[in-house]
DNA sequence: AAATAATGTGGAAACGGTTACATACTTTCA
DNA sequence: TGAAAGTATGTAACCGTTTCCACATTATTT
């Protein structure tokens, strides 16, 4: 690889002259500038980003941690934010957290090693002492914890959106299935949702379930053995949906005669469920894109206007709600 | 943050002892090596990463390059890759390539500005004239091209297992989708699966798909109204497989009696369909570990005993082929 | 025409590590 | 006991950039 030195000596100059033609930074004699474009161009010389990033104390990298790009939620976001910061010339260091505080630490850590300039995780660290001295912008994705910048989608609208949409479709026996409740935003949305039923003469039925598909398996098998009557799931998530939609078609209950179901996120396969899902859309790609852009803005110091961006949600009405009566 | 030289102060010695102790490397009287690690230890220091690569011409940083996180078929390899390199020390940059040239260069550029020390790249590059002047160690991943090492698995195997259990389980009128010709694998298989068929008295049909959800329902539409008599679906990937699956459905097909759908891949969503689909599986986590640790042997300049990784395909029996006659 | 401002350029010091080399002190052993 | 080998440590060069500063030249103003 050349360097600019050797771009220097082909165009007869000094490396401070190449160094501020390239960056357009300084003086520069329009001759000069041309041999030195020439020289570039000759050497196909690409400027080394370690040494930059070691002089000017930072980099052209961002940190990603999420807690699992296995999980159908994330490609999204990540997509997001991915394509937003390539365009502005930014990589992507990326780390799967697993929900776990000492790899989110190592990942942070490591990332600083590395001068990234920026920091976009998706975390339910609750005291967050990982960012009280934290030295780079960040922004929290999907979740919120205090003081940082976030960005998330209304989880009480979501909530209580679910369970509206229930009730207005005549369900008389609901389970709402809660996910981990260490998941600030998984909770919210179920303290919503009950929330609008418990003013309401339907029996409410609550259920736990991991988020994945293993621990939403689990759940599916026992919905059906406590509750054999029950004729509506808000679910925590679509896997959860899902799998609880397959297990009553699978006992032959009618969707959504008998039962109806509505998943959470709106993920790309819910559409190729048959029925296909009804659901709570969360945009993630667009809320990948705002922390990106976020993010930017506070890399450039530019003043935020809200701390929070919150996203509206809405209701995709597919195959596994009844026409509203 | 604090630096070496900060370390070195704080125990009383040059930074060339720090780095020594720090590395382990040359000599340090166990005496000195204490102070320094309860300076390192009090400062809370930790070694600028990017001063390192600069000298040492090669960081901690691998490049990842993927067609599209977003595809469900990539994210599980991605964790593959991710959890191998995270326990080696290891972190990736990452990037979605869409399978464009110009952006994978683009990568490719920018990663090499970060002395990243090797690359997994899934990709069709046919005449590769990227990799020819490649100065760092890359494997291909799920794709095939030339003189580099490349993980994969066996398409003959998949094409050939597909075709065979549909003939094995009574179809008489197969319509083989065929993916994108310019991905190789997945022209292997069609390939693969047409020379079982041709050689039999099955009805065939060829219809081509994007292997994206658009390109699915596209096609999905397609087949019945142009062969409504098929009674079995050969799919390239889970996605085609699940939207055809559904539109069978939709119109009232009972599956598998009357249709059977097999797909490629095994992405986690199929089996929350219902019937759940019957697809051929691709170890993607495994090949993901299986192609970063291949990356690691290179990087540690061990030798290679085989060019090529291919991983044997199985078949996942689910509810969209039927019992074998 | 002299003073001042603007332009153009290069030398050298950073940035924060690693390592070759020089030097000094201990051991070991013939 | 003295040479050789082993141990311990520091100085300084280096990795490839950017930028401060000094200096020289040219253009502009008075």
């Amino acid at each position: 690889m050349a360097t600019i030195r050797d771009v220097a000596k082909e165009a007869g100059v000094s490396v401070a002259t190449v160094s501020r033609v390239i960056n357009g930074s300084g003086y520069a004699h329009e001759d000069t500038r041309k041999a030195v474009i020439a020289a570039v161009e000759k050497l196909q010389y690409k400027p080394n980003e370690v040494a930059r990033s070691l002089y000017k104390r930072k980099s052209k990298l961002v940190g990603l941690i999420l807690p699992d790009i296995t999980n159908p939620f994330f490609p999204e976001m990540a997509r997001g934010i991915e394509d937003y910061l390539q365009r502005e010339g930014y990589r992507l260091i990326f780390g799967n957290s697993d929900e776990n505080r000492k790899k989110e630490r190592e990942y942070l850590d490591t990332f600083l090693q590395n001068n990234v300039v920026g920091l976009i995780i998706s975390t339910n660290e609750q005291d967050h002492t990982i960012f009280d001295n934290l030295t780079i912008p960040a922004v929290l994705l999907d979740r919120t914890a205090g003081h940082l910048p976030a960005v998330y989608s209304d989880q009480q609208q979501g909530g209580r959106l679910a369970a509206e949409i229930l009730l207005a479709r005549g369900a008389k026996e609901i389970t709402i299935i809660r996910g981990p409740v260490e998941i600030k935003t998984v909770y919210e949305r179920y303290l919503s949702a009950v929330s609008v039923l418990e003013d309401t003469d339907v029996k409410v039925h609550i259920l736990d379930s991991a988020l994945s598909y293993q621990g939403a398996r689990k759940c599916a098998k026992e919905v059906f053995v406590k509750y054999p009557d029950t004729d509506g799931i808000i679910a925590c998530n679509d896997i959860v949906a899902a799998t609880i939609l397959q297990e009553a078609l699978a006992m032959g209950k009618r969707v959504p005669e008998d039962i109806q179901v509505i998943g959470y996120d709106n993920v790309s396969f819910t559409a190729l469920l048959h029925p296909a899902l009804s659901t709570i859309q969360q945009p993630a790609y667009e809320m990948g894109t705002k922390a990106a852009e976020i993010l930017i803005k506070k890399i450039n110091q530019e003043k935020l206007e809200e701390i929070h961006t919150v996203f509206p949600v809405s209701f995709i009405e597919r195959g596994t709600t009844r026409e509203v009566e």
